[in-house]
Order: structure tokens, then sequence, then C-alpha cells
DNA sequence: TTGTACGCGTTATCAC
DNA sequence: GTGATAACGCGTACAA
């Protein structure tokens, strides 16, 4: 017989005291005799007492203000911990009403049965989505809950606010960069469309590469692709074969800065020099492409974390006005792109 | 007179129906008319209520679960990501039963009011810490709060537990690696000590390089030792400013892999080659190490954040069993250092 | 110094 | 369908 968690008044009960002298224990009043607390500290101990935090807070009349951030376990994607970090920056600018949780899923399954759980409980006041979608049936059930919510990514045409950089924008001005640096030879690395949560940024880039080679007259080449999952030691793999061919690119667009580096490491190892002998641009601006000096496309990922909250907290107050919008991608070219030699 | 919030005794009497109805509203349930419904609802709207999270929870009987995880404002240091991901690994072993928040403090005053807050309102089930310290009145005040606590750092000999590496040891093995491959003239980049909230880091770290140094009967050059705010860019400056002198280290001990990775960007720009004109080894073993081939200390910071977890909760149950340990720190030799020519 | 009784906001269980 | 009312576990006047 599990009963139900033992409450103060069990611990009065065995004590031998009143419930109000065991909650003047809990709660360090002056105003208590060493002996008796002693016994109430006894009681509790044998009890295995834990005061429930829930009913403490009712008659304190603190209400909870949590913010909720849900997304993929933790830092699979290297993105996520600056966006995150906008977040942060931006919920630090209310002093402190509200609290983060994180919650991170592991699965879709995962991530629909932790969405269920959200909208039943009830216990966060917003919700920030991370490079995740919701269908319309999550749709409903988080509108049903009454908990506000905004989007972290890059979905357009959504019925639900979500704040993120263009991806087929962005995907253009990279490739567009190579292009007039002269390169023709043009590789892509990227994710495969069908192995991640966020195949859409994917998809996305890779379509918009193709694209912008079409739409400067550029044939393409297949066998200048290669797709994998969003790993740095599968890019690395696919590098080295993408690179190993007879022929190859003089410049490779990867979609993300991991994978881009992977690439570059492929290189090196065959004796490759970057940008000598091939152009390498990335996608994100992540912390780690200004250490590297690596040419990338900047999506403004802090601030697009900033961007979100505080457009959620706007919801939660009810105010609808229109947020703040991300300024476009941009290529950030530093030392790892040039110009092809004639 | 701003009175406090309405409660759905207030809708009940606005839409003038029971407040069963109204939580019956609340929750869906399909036992309401619509005409009911659409009163009730009216009524939520004009008084602008929110229901109330805590008192759900009461009646419920659901208890919180929530660990708290306390730091200074995210990613500051680089190592937080990698700790915080051990500790997020440890807590999906759990099933859900536990939420993560997050604290981030962004001064030590304001760090003593988180802390304050914590042990006054009991959220949390638990708190981890993550680099910073406790004096004797925190300690005391968590205590008495009976949230069960622990350290993810490098303090030694505190009488709370602190899971972390041993900075001397790794100081230690970097700098006698260093010297193993014949360097004589190794220069040392690392934190202030004064700086930052984890001053003891910086000074162990110094410490212990400077005894090795000394247990070598090496002399210590202090024309080869720069220190500043923990910063890739304070870094770069002090890297260029002390590979300009007239005589150079051949080697540089640097105490994170940021600042290596800033040492190595300086070197670069100079036209020195690293490892050939120069050895540099980093601390961490962060990621990006690893992407850029770094020599470096591993610290084992993944599995550090993941014993922190396991041990709180642990505690948490009342169990005060032996903690695991953590390994020591070991170099990871890559290709940023090699033997000096003779 | 200690015990009793009531309130906190919501949900569940009944009658109606 | 809807409306009273009793829990839920703890804090706290107030009384003793």
């Amino acid at each position: 017989m599990a009963s139900s968690p033992p409450t103060i008044r069990d611990v009065a009960k065995r004590a031998q005291v009143g419930v109000a002298t065991v909650s003047r224990v809990l709660n360090n009043s002056p105003n208590v005799t060493p002996a008796t607390r002693a016994l109430v500290m006894k009681a509790i101990e044998e009890l295995g007492f834990r005061p429930n935090a829930v009913a403490r807070q009712l008659t304190r009349k603190t209400r909870l203000h949590n913010i909720g951030v849900i997304t993929q376990l933790f830092l699979s994607y290297r993105s996520f911990a600056h966006r995150l970090r906008g977040v942060q920056l931006a919920l630090s600018d209310y002093a402190d009403k509200y609290e983060l949780v994180l919650y991170t899923v592991s699965s879709l399954d995962h991530y629909a049965e932790r969405l269920a759980y959200i909208a039943n409980h009830r216990l966060i006041e917003g919700l920030v989505i991370v490079d995740l979608d919701l269908d319309e049936g999550q749709k409903q059930m988080l509108h049903n809950s009454g908990i506000p919510f905004v989007g972290i990514n890059h979905f357009r045409d959504r019925d639900w606010p979500c704040i993120g950089a263009d991806n087929r924008e962005g995907a253009r001005v990279a490739t567009q960069y190579l292009i007039d640096l002269g390169h023709r030879d043009i590789g892509y690395l990227g994710d495969t469309f069908e192995s991640s949560y966020e195949f859409i940024t994917g998809r996305e880039r890779f379509e918009s590469f193709w694209q912008t080679l079409h739409a400067n007259e550029i044939p393409i080449q297949m066998g200048f692709t290669r797709f994998g999952e969003h790993d740095y030691d599968e890019a690395l793999e696919l590098s080295r074969d993408l690179l190993s061919q007879p022929k190859r690119p003089t410049a490779i667009f990867a979609m993300s800065d991991m994978q881009a580096l992977a690439c570059i490491a492929a290189a090196r190892e065959m004796g490759l020099h970057v940008p000598e002998d091939l152009s390498v641009i990335g996608y994100d601006d992540l912390e780690i492409a200004y250490h590297t000096g690596l040419t990338t496309v900047r999506q403004h990922l802090e601030m697009n974390g900033t961007i979100a909250l505080k457009t959620l907290i706007d919801r939660i107050h009810g105010e609808e006005h229109t947020p703040e919008t991300l300024p476009p991608p941009e290529v950030i070219a530093r030392q790892t792109t040039r110009r092809l030699d004639p």
C-alpha cells in the first residue's frame, strides 16, 4: 500500500504537537523551543516528510511564472545554444519575474507526449518551440490550453508565430557569393531531408542552392552533392568522399558551420589548402566561425531568440503587436573563401 | 486599487453561473451547453482571468519535481554548455519525472538574491550550482531550506559536495606534456585571478603550471605569461602582445580551449606556423577542440554534469552513497603541439 | 510557547 | 446541464 506522501499533519501527529508547530519548524521561526524542534525534526526524518511546494505557494499567494523552452535533446544542433542564449538575455530584462524551464525531447513521440503534458498541467505561462513543428492537433491542443506559444525556426506560411531567418534567402546569398567569386564547380554538403525533425531547413537550403545555380545558368553536378546526418564525423566522411573524386569542386557550400569545418578538415587531410585550393562557406555564424575564420552566413541566432521571447511575453500580456523582424541572412566573408584563379 | 487577480469565483459571479461550470469550461468538458460556455468565456475575457496553476496542481495532487541549475549568465564560459548537456543526459534517464529550471545570474549580488529566493520558495527539489561558490551563510541557508545541492566545479576541501576535475593535476599533465616534448620556453595564457566568479580555477591552474616548471628545474619567465578576462578577443590581444616579443616562447599553455584558439589565430596572423613554430595546448576538450585539431586537456565535462546530477538525485532520495568519481584530467594530443626541434 | 480553525483557488462528487 | 460543497496541504491569525 504505497499511500500518499506524508503531510505536516502526519508529522504533527507523530511528534505529538500541532500542525502550526511543525510549520514553524519548517520555516525556522524562532518561537519554538529546541526540545520540540528536535521532536519535530525526528518525526520528519522518520516519515521522510518533504513539504509540498504547491500547497506552500497557494497560501503564499505567489503565482508561478514559468516560461518553457522545448527543443531536441540539448545541443544536437549547435545553433541551439546561441538561440537559447538570446532567450536568456531577453528574459533577464524582466528582472527574474519569469523562470526558464527547459524541456528536451528525444523523438517525435516524446515530443508529442511532452506537449500533451504541458497543455494538461499548464505549469508554464508561455512556450518557446525551438526547431520543432506543430501539427494541426498539437496546435489546437496548445490553443485550448490557453498557453501562448511562439516558434524559433524557419517555418514560413504557418498560422502560428514563428520567428526565424529565411533559409532560401540565406542559401541564395551564400551560393551567389561563391558564383561572384568566379566559382562554377560548386559542391553542396548538408543534411538528408528525411533524417531530422527539422527536415524543412535542409530541404529549403538545398533547393535554393539549386535554384541559384540555375538562375546563373550553371549546370548542376549531382556528383558534387553529399547528404548525411547532422554530425561532424559523418560530414567528415562525406567530405573525404566528395573531395577524393578525380574532378573536384572548387568551392563548397555547407549547410552548417559544423559541416563546413568538417569539410575543411577533410580537405587539409588530403593536402588541399583552404581557400587556395578550395573555398568553403558555412551557415549559422556560430561563435566558432569567428574563432576559426570561417566564411559563413549570419542568421542572427541570438537575436532570433531575443525577438522570439519578447514576442511571447507580449502575447502573454495579450498584446498582439507586430513583432520585431529579424534582419535578412548575410554573408560574413572571412578566410575560407576566395576568388577563383582564372 | 490593484487588487488580487480574479479567481474562477469572480468569473462565476459575473457570468451568473456556478464555479463548477467555469471549471468545466476551462477544462473543456463536453457537459456544458454552447450558450453558457459563451457566457463564461465572455466573463473570462472581460476580467482578464488566467487560471492559477498552483491551485490546480494542489487539487490534482501532483507534486512539483523540479531540479534547478544555477550558473552565470549563460555560456560566458563555453564549458558550461558541455556540462549542462551532461546534466540533461542524466536527467533523461529519469523519464521526465523532473523538470529542469535554469537560473542565470549576472553578478555576485544577483547570485545571492537568487539563492535566497530559491531557499525561500522551495520550488525545486534539488539544486546544481555550476562554477559558483557558496559562502558559509549561503550554505546554511540552503541547508535550512532542506534543498539538497551539489556543485559542478573544481573546488576542493569544501564541506559540501562538489564534483569536478582537479585543476592542479590537469595543469600539471599539460605542462609536463610540453616539457616532455622538449620545450623549455613555455608561455601561459589565462584568466586574471580577480576578474571572474570562478577565480579559483585560474589560480589553481597557473600555480600548478608554475610548480611543474619548478619541479623540472625550468626557470619561470614572467615575460611569457599573460592574464586577462575570459574572452576570445582579449586573449587575441594578449597573444599578439606575447608573441611579438623579440624572444618568444616555443610553446604555450592556455587555460581554456577558447584562449588557445585565440592564441593560434594570433600566431597565424604573424605568419607563425602551429605547431612548427609554436606548440599550443588548451584546456577543456570542448567539441570545438576536436573540430579544430587542438591538443588539450580533457576534463570530462559532460560526464561531470552527469555524475553531479546523479549525486544530487541520490541525495534527494536520502542516499548518501559515495558518488562516482570523475577520471583524472588527461592530455588529448592532436595537431597543435609537437616535439621541439633540437 | 503551542494548538485550533480558517483561507488560498481549483477540481471532484454529489444532488438537483 | 448545472450548482453547492468538500477536499487538496500548508500558513497564519487568533485563542489558549
